[in-house]
RNA sequence: GGUGCCUUAGCUCAGUUGGUAGAGCAAUGGACUGAAAAUCCAUGUGUCCCUGGUUCGAUUCCUGGAGGCACCA
């Protein structure tokens, strides 16, 4: 999934090391309580070298597990979600609502009850833990051996519109189709229901034409761009630059931080 | 050149027996504590092609024009 990951270059790679680039196979299970155990391992050791270790990216819920960390829930096996989601296929959102009512009726009043992932998600803890999803949060706040010093850069909407077409019409230079055909035979796999790839999987399925696929792809990441802008411009704490700014401003940001 | 049909939201179209309009998609705003490149919620969009006429009132009916499509020559 080198292209439709955008995996760096190995230029790129060479010039700092990086890391959780490549680290997982698709059909592995995988989701941010993972990612934050894995992370704040890993920042143990570096930090006994480094003073600074920067962390880069766009998915604002893990960017929060690492810096503020996620609050304690007990694992559940995975065969619950499986028989929870058979059962929203088969008898419906409503029916999996009543039972959260039932179960959790705080968490009935305040997640977002339209939605199918989060209706699971707090039924299975239910179900699994034997104990309401809300019982579990906001335990106490988590003090992170290290400061966290936040920089985001932004640009009219104009110019990451257009950044976001020449992009992908970039990875289709480079085979983004190719690998979304070699990944065909896994499509149902949860990695792969992503932005880039189940577009592609709808024209190798012959229900999309090539050129809807590739407008398709365009129009889902511009909607993906618009869910980071409104997750992180609500952030505090950011230091916001233009994505042209000259980086030794940036640097002199952070610098005041630390003092 | 003639005849017929069409012109309404960014796009594809519906509709108003005359009281200035609505769907889908796009777009825009938002939510989000273990699926997050995921998932979910909300919200509009207008010289109804132009021009006269009839009418209290025309996007709707009539005249003339412009553009498009089809057929005939």
């Amino acid at each position: 999934m080198r292209i439709g990951t955008a995996v760096p270059s190995t230029e790129e790679l060479s010039q700092a090391t990086h890391h959780f680039i490549q680290h997982k196979s698709i059909t592995e299970d995988y989701n941010v309580g993972m990612f934050e155990r894995d992370a704040v391992e890993l920042l143990d050791d570096l930090f006994k070298v480094y003073d600074v270790v920067i962390m880069v990216g766009g998915s604002g819920l893990y960017v929060k597990a690492v810096a503020e960390g996620l609050d304690d829930f007990p694992e559940v096996h995975s065969s619950i979600r499986e028989t929870l989601n058979a059962r929203l296929e088969n008898e419906g959102l409503e029916a999996l609502q009543t039972q959260l009512r039932i179960l959790d009726h705080i968490s009935y009043e305040t997640i977002a009850i339209d939605n199918p992932h989060r209706v699971i998600r707090a039924l299975e803890i239910c179900i699994g833990a034997g104990q309401p999803y809300s019982s579990y949060l906001n335990k106490k706040a988590i003090e992170r051996p290290f400061k966290t010093i936040s920089v985001g850069l932004m640009a009219d909407r104009e110019i990451i519109y257009n950044r976001i077409n020449r992009r992908v019409d970039l990875m289709l230079e480079n085979g983004l189709l190719n690998e979304a055909r070699s990944l065909l035979s896994h499509q149902h796999l949860n990695a792969l229901n992503t932005v880039g790839y189940k577009e592609f999987f709808n024209y190798l399925n012959k229900d999309w034409t090539l050129d809807f696929a590739i407008s398709e792809i365009k129009k889902n990441t511009r909607r993906f761009a618009k869910r980071q802008l409104t997750w992180f411009k609500k952030q505090e704490n950011i230091s916001w630059f233009d994505y042209k700014v000259d980086n030794n401003l940036v640097f002199k940001t952070i610098e005041q931080h630390f003092y």
